[in-house]
DNA sequence: ATTTGTCTCAATCAAATGATTGATTGGTGC
DNA sequence: GCACCAATCAATCATTTGATTGAGACAAAT
C-alpha cells in the first residue's frame, strides 16, 4: 500500500516537501524577487532546517528549476480543466479569455513569478527549457484560434496568425502584469482584442 | 569657466561617474540581472574603488533608483527626438513604431534593464516613482493617437484608445522581450497592429 | 530484533557581500 | 605657498548566504 500522505506529522514524503518548498519559493518571489530569494526564508517559510531542504533540493539552481516546473504543472492542469474540441474560433478565443480573467483574478501575483523566470531563463538553461516551451504553447494556442478563426470566415480574412496571436498573448501578458489595472480595464482590453480580429460586418 | 569632462585622466567630475556607474549597472544587470548585480562588480567594471563608488553612490538601493534615473533620461532624450507636431493619426503611429523598430535593434538587451526594473517596482518606492510615470507617460502618448485618429476618421471608430493602447504597448513591449523573435516577426506584428485598429474600407 | 532507507536537525564552513574607516592625492582659489 | 574640497584607495568589518558534515529519529522490511 502506498503511505497516505500525512498533513499532521512533521515527517512528509519526498514529493510533499519538493512541493512545499516550491510554494514557499513562489511566495517569496512575490515578495522580494527572485533577487531576494534566500534558501533560509523557504526553509523557514516550509518550517524545515536549511540541510533538510538541500537534502531534498540539492542546490540553489535546481531549487529554482523546480520552481519552474511547478508552474510547468500549474500551467498543464490549467490547459486540460476546460476541454475545447467542438468550439469555433471566437468561442475558443472567449475560453481563452475567461481561463486569463481567472488566472488574473484567482492570483493576480503569479504574473510576477512567471516573468522573474522568463526573465532568468535568458542565463540559465534548465529554467529556459521549461519556460519557453510554456510560452510557445499558449502562443501556438491562439495562433490555431485565429487559423480557425480565418478559415470559418468569423475573424477577419487579411488577418497574419502569428502576429495576431503575439498581438493578443502580449496584451494579455502586460494587463496581468499591471497591479494597477481595474476589472474593467481588463474587459475593456479584452473586448477590444476581439473586435481587433473579427469580421467586421 | 566649467571644468571640461576629461575622458583620459583618472579624476572624473562626480556627474560623469554617476554616469559610468550607471552605465556599468545596466550592462552587469543585462548580464546577471537584477539578481545577480554585486556593488564590487559595478566598481570593476568602471576601474574604481568599492569605496570611490560609494563615495559617489552611498547604498545599492540608491544605485538601483540610479540606474532608473538614467534609463529616464534616455528615454526622455528620445522622446524629444522626433518632433511629431502637425502630423496626423497614422503618421504619428508610424512615428511610434519607427521608435520602438529603433529600439530594439540599437538596444535589444535594454528591455532587460527596463522589465526588472518594472518589477522591481513593485518594492521599492523609489525606483517606482520614476518607472511607472514613464511607462504611463508612453501609453498616454499612444492614447493621444487613437483619440486622434478616430476624431479624424482614419482609425476604427468604435476603438476604445485606452484599450487600444495597452494592446498596443503591451505587444510591443512584450515583442522586445522576446529574444528569438526575428525583425521580420517585428514587422508582421506592427503591420497587424496596424490592420487591428485602422478603418476597413 | 535487526537492518535498511528515508527524512530531519544542530553546528559549522568558506566565500561572498554591502558598507565603513582613515588616510592620500590632485586641483582651485586666495 | 597654503587652505580647502572633491575624489580616490587599501584595509577591514560585520553579516549574510549557499552548502556540508555527522549524527539521530522513524517507519517499513527482513
Amino acid at each position: 500500500m502506498t503511505p497516505e500522505p500525512s498533513t499532521s506529522g512533521k515527517r512528509e514524503s519526498g514529493d510533499d516537501r519538493r512541493v512545499a518548498i516550491a510554494l514557499a519559493a513562489r511566495q517569496i518571489i512575490i515578495e522580494k524577487g527572485l533577487e531576494g530569494l534566500r534558501t533560509r526564508d523557504i526553509a523557514a517559510r516550509v518550517g524545515i532546517n536549511i540541510a533538510t531542504l538541500h537534502y531534498h533540493v540539492p542546490s540553489k539552481e535546481a531549487l529554482i528549476a523546480l520552481v519552474a516546473d511547478s508552474l510547468r504543472q500549474d500551467f498543464r492542469a490549467q490547459a486540460l480543466r476546460h476541454p475545447r474540441a467542438g468550439k469555433n474560433a471566437l468561442e475558443r478565443l472567449r475560453l481563452e479569455f475567461d481561463d486569463f480573467r481567472e488566472a488574473v483574478v484567482e492570483m493576480p501575483e503569479l504574473i510576477v513569478v512567471l516573468t522573474e523566470l522568463i526573465a532568468r531563463a535568458r542565463r540559465d538553461k534548465a529554467v529556459a527549457e521549461i519556460m519557453i516551451p510554456m510560452r510557445e504553447f499558449w502562443r501556438n494556442q491562439v495562433v490555431d484560434i485565429f487559423r480557425l478563426g480565418m478559415s470559418d470566415g468569423s475573424f477577419r480574412p487579411d488577418i497574419d496568425p502569428e502576429a495576431a496571436a503575439l498581438i493578443t498573448t502580449g496584451a494579455m501578458s502586460d494587463c496581468w502584469r499591471r497591479t494597477d489595472l481595474s476589472l474593467s480595464q481588463l474587459e475593456q482590453v479584452l473586448t477590444e482584442l476581439e473586435h481587433a480580429f473579427i469580421r467586421r460586418s
